[in-house]
DNA sequence: AATGAATGAGGATTCATTCAT
DNA sequence: AATGAATGAATCCTCATTCAT
C-alpha cells in the first residue's frame, strides 16, 4: 500500500535514468561541450528537469563517472573469486576496454577530479584492482614489480590507442590490450627505471 | 627599399611565433576551452591580429598540431641513422613522452582530424616511425608482429597514463614507457588476437 | 463528525500562518527575490502547498502587506483613546518604526500597489492616522498645516534613513523620528511651499 | 592628427554614455530586475557590447551609482562658496530631491554596498555635505546637534515619502523637504534621544 | 597590418507555476 | 489537501568572429 509514494518516485527514477543515458550519449558524441539543453532534449524532458535531478552540470557528470567506477568495482570484486588470478586480471581489463570502446567517457574525469564522492568510488575501484593484481602477482601471472596503480593508470590505454585511428575495426583494442598485457608478464621483463607511484 | 617590407614580414613572422607559443601555453593550461582572447592577451597582440594569421581558431590549432608532428618527424628521421635500431625506437618514444610531459596538446588532435595539412604531416610522421619500427624488427629488437601503426597509436600512452595520478613525479612516465616497451620485445610475446590495423 | 473537518481547517490555518511567517523572514532577509521554494522550505511545507494558500506569489505578498496594515490600524485606533493626542501620534510613529526596524517589508508594497484588498486596508490605516493627526492638530500638538497624508508618507522615514548606514545601532531610528517629529511641531514652523496632496 | 585614435574612442565613449542612459531609464522603470538585454536594446547596441563596457551587471550599476554621487559632490562643493550657509544646505537638498524625483535610483545602492569605488565616491559626498552642514551650524542656520551624517541619511527622504502616493503632483516633494528642513532648524528643537551615528 | 569595438548565437542556471499522484 | 516532479521562459554572461578605423 506504499505504492502511491513509490509510483511517483518511479517516474522520477525513470527520468533520472533517461537523463543519465542521454547525457552519456551526448557526452560520448560531442565531448564535454555537450549542452545541457541537448541532453534534456535527447532524454525527452524539459531543460529544468535536469537541474532537479542534478543541481549542476558537474553533478551530472559526477553521477556518470561515479556510476562507471561503481560498475567496474563490482566486476573487479566478482573476479576476485575467479580461479585463475592472471586470467581474472586480464578479464577485468577486457571488460573495461569493452565498456570504453562502446562509450568512452574518460575525459569526464577531468571535471570530477575534486569531487569527494567520485574520489571515494574511484578509490574503491583502486582497492579492488590492487587486490586483483596482488593475487596475480602471488600466482606468478604478472611481473613482481607490477602494482595496482600501474594497472589502474594503464587500464584505458588500449581503447585510447585505438582512438588515434580514423575508422578502426570495433575490436582492435584487443590487439593493444594483448600487447600491453604482454608487458605485464614476468617473461622478458626488464627492470623498471622508476618506482611505482603512490596512490593519490 | 626592400627593407621596410622585410621588416614588416619579420614582424609578422615574429607575431606568428608569439601567437603559436602563447596558444600552446594557454591550451596546455586550460584545454580546448582556452579562449582566443586569452591567447591574444598572452601573446601581447590584439584579438583581431590573431585572425589575420589564422582565419579560424581551428586553423590556429591545426598549425600547432602540425608543428608538433613536423618536429617529431624530424627527430624520427634523424634516428633512422642511429646505430642500434631498438635503442633508436626507444629514443623516439622517450623524446615524444618528454615533450608531452611538458606540454600535452594531444587533445587538440580531435579538432584537426579532418584538416588535410595536418593529415599530411601526420602521415609523414607515420612513415618515419614505420621505417624505424621496420629496422628494429629486422634487427630482432622488437617482436615480429609489431607495426608502425602499433607504435604510433601507443606513443602517447605513457604520459596519458600518468595523467590519472593527482600529483605525479615529473618522470613517472619513464616507468610506463618501459613497461609498454617490454610489451614490444620479442621475449615473452604471445600471439596477438587481432591483425594490426591499416593506416587510415 | 465535524471534528475531522475542523482538524483539517485548523491544519490549513496553521499552515497559512507558518507560510506567512516564513515568507516574512525570507523577504526580510533576501528582498523581493526571495524564492517561493525557499519560503516553502522554511515553512516546512511542499512548494505546491504554498500555491493552494496563495494562488500567486503576489497574493502571498498582498497577504503580508495587508496584515501589517491591519496591525498598525489596530494600534492607531487604540491610540485614538489616549489622553494626550500629541504623545499618541508620536507613539504610533514609534510603534511603526519599531516594527520596521525589526523587519522592514516596505518594499513589498511596490508589488501590491494595485491590489484592491491591500488598498482597502491601507485606506483604513490612513483614516485612523488622519483621525489621530486631527486630534493632535486640534490640541495644538502639531502644526496646523500637517495632514494625515503627510504623516502617512513620512512614517517609514526614520527607519529608512537608518538604512543608509552600514552598521547602525539598533535604535538610531529614535534620533531620526525625533528630528522629523520636531518638524511636525508648531514651534518654528515655516509656511509649506505646496499644499498637502490628496489621499490617492 | 591623433584624431583616428580618438575617433574610435569617441564611438566607444558614445556607446558607454548611451548604455548608462539606457540603463538608468530601464532601472528607473523596472527596478533592479531590469534585464541587461533590455538595456542593450534600449541603447541600440548588441547584448555583448554591454559586457565590453561593464564586465558585470553589478559593474554597470556601480558606474551609475558612482556617477550620481560624483555629480552631487560637485554641486555640494560649489555650494560651499555660497553666501548664505543655511540656504546653501537647503539648495543641496533641493537639487538632490529634484534629481531623485526625475529618476530615483536609490535602490541601486543596495547592490553596490561593497564596491570600493562607489564607497570612495560616497565618502567624498559625505565630506562635502559635512562641510556644508558645519558651515550652516556655525552660522546658526541649523540646530547645533545636526551632523553631516544626519543630513546624508535624510537626504532622499522627501522623494521617498512621495513614493507612497499613487499619482503625486511632480513637486510635492518640496512640501516634505520643507517639513523635514523645519526639523533641522534651531527653533523649536527638542533634545535628540540618541547621539548621531558615526559615519560608516 | 594592427587594433579593439561590436556582434549575436549559445550556454548554464533559476524560478514561478502547473499537474499527476 | 498535500506533495514534489516537471515545465519552459527568462536571466546573466562568454566567445569566436567581423569590421570600421
Amino acid at each position: 500500500m506504499t505504492t502511491p509514494v513509490r509510483t511517483q518516485r518511479a517516474d522520477a527514477t525513470r527520468n533520472r535514468e533517461l537523463l543519465l543515458a542521454a547525457a552519456e550519449q551526448e557526452f560520448a558524441e560531442k565531448g564535454l561541450e555537450a549542452s545541457v539543453a541537448d541532453i534534456a532534449r535527447r532524454a525527452g524532458v524539459a531543460k529544468g528537469t535536469i537541474f532537479r535531478h542534478f543541481a549542476t552540470k558537474e553533478d551530472l557528470i559526477a553521477a556518470i563517472v561515479g556510476g562507471h567506477f561503481a560498475n567496474l568495482t563490482a566486476v573487479a570484486r566478482e573476479l576476485l573469486e575467479a580461479d585463475e588470478p592472471g586470467a581474472a586480471l586480464l578479464e577485468l581489463l577486457t571488460v573495461t576496454a569493452d565498456n570504453l570502446q562502446q562509450k568512452d567517457l574518460t575525459f569526464l574525469q577531468s571535471v570530477t577530479a575534486q569531487d569527494s564522492q567520485v574520489i571515494a568510488l574511484r578509490d574503491e575501484l583502486y582497492e579492488a584492482i590492487s587486490a586483483l593484481v596482488e593475487r596475480a602477482r602471488t600466482a606468478g601471472a604478472v611481473r613482481p614489480d607490477l602494482t595496482g596503480t600501474d594497472v589502474f593508470v594503464l587500464m584505458c590505454t588500449p581503447v585510447h590507442a585505438v582512438g588515434f585511428l580514423s575508422d578502426p575495426a570495433p575490436d582492435v583494442w584487443r590487439r593493444y590490450l594483448a600487447l600491453i598485457f604482454d608487458g605485464f608478464r614476468p617473461e622478458g621483463a626488464t627492470p623498471l627505471p622508476r618506482p611505482a607511484p603512490n596512490w593519490p
